[in-house]
DNA sequence: CCCTTAATTAACCGTTGTTCAATTAAATCG
DNA sequence: CGATTTAATTGAACAACGGTTAATTAAGGG
């Protein structure tokens, strides 16, 4: 009935989940079928099955991935020869940089709306955000109150938000994010 | 086949509306069906069908009621008998209001990222900014720059977008919004 | 009594997530 | 090398649900 595919062209996890990636952004968890992922990928809907459990599980191990990805990109910033200013100015550049990077993670991790799977990705985006708050407190001696961090946040939150779903690159935008970035500065530092 | 209902509990357009609003409040516009609508208005699907074209008429019925709600709600402002320091925090402040008060329309304004819909929703959001920066100019004396309305618009923007999606309403976040708006005027008048 | 309006219901046709027997390629073993 | 086992893929089948349409029926006004 069915022919097996050559060894080097066995599908692997990865593939499955980067092609889900781009369509559940595109489209939305909801939007998206097991069917449209396995036609991307040139294979038939079954054989996702035999990698995930159902697409709830592949939904999960795709966004697992990305929030690695952020954590550790943030990580990083400590061990960047700067100064405190220039490290927190590379932090709130860097968060926006992310975004428009990888707007495919981004979208999913905190633009993406989905009743049925808020409940599972609701940790992981708090984890990454107190990472990104300690390192904020941290860069400014502790002396900014915890709801302006949050705020500062949120104003990134909006740029990132609103340039991924138009769908510019970093490149692009580099100049108004910069200038975005220097506005929440002065805003840190005005008290 | 099929009675027909008294008139006087004839199904109306408003009250289709009604109900659909509800429902894609909820659970967005992928997620609600004909016959959901229809089962909550206690009528067969069939008879939505008389009152609208499809499903996206329905919606841009809806949605074209509360479009026009916005623009209202800024012209308004001119009419408060405020400061302009008042005014202009009103202005902020009532952006954030208006989206957290009506999230499912403020996430097809300025949100969500369906390519069928979006084609329909990119006018209107746009002539909504130009609204908003030229009030935000008028009660700055015109002494702000334009990059610097469109950060603004951005960092209000990033605290709706994420009280849209997490489903708080206006009143739960009140005194955060208040805050983040603080921030952002006093950004605003130190240069 | 006819005609428009409004509602119902069945039906059409497509898609969905998921399961599963059948099938085949590769790997392993004798 | 040949036989057997294991892994991976297929495609059919299922039951549910989607939007939409058409035939049908009933209400009320002229």
């Amino acid at each position: 009935m069915a022919p097996r595919k050559a060894v080097d062209q066995e599908l692997s996890r990865e593939a499955i989940i980067d092609v889900a990636h781009q369509l559940f952004v595109d489209q939305g968890f909801q939007a998206v079928s097991m069917r449209m992922i396995a036609r991307e990928l040139g294979y038939s809907h079954g054989a996702i099955y035999y990698h995930f459990k159902n697409k709830a599980d592949l939904f999960y191990a795709m966004i697992e991935q990305d929030f690695a990805m952020i954590n550790q990109e943030l990580a990083q910033l400590d061990k960047l020869e700067l100064s405190r200013e220039e490290k927190l100015k590379e932090l709130l550049l860097g968060f926006i940089r992310f975004g428009l990077t990888y707007p495919n993670h981004y979208e999913v991790m905190f633009i993406m709306n989905d009743k049925e799977l808020q409940h599972y990705a609701t940790n992981a985006p708090e984890q990454s955000y107190q990472q990104f708050a300690q390192a904020v407190a941290a860069l400014t001696n502790q002396q900014i109150e915890i709801k302006k961090i949050w705020s500062v946040f949120l104003m990134l939150h909006g740029f990132v938000a609103h340039y991924c779903r138009i769908g510019h690159s970093f490149q692009e935008v580099e100049e108004l994010a910069m200038s975005h970035v220097d506005m929440i500065l002065g805003m840190i530092y005005m008290g």
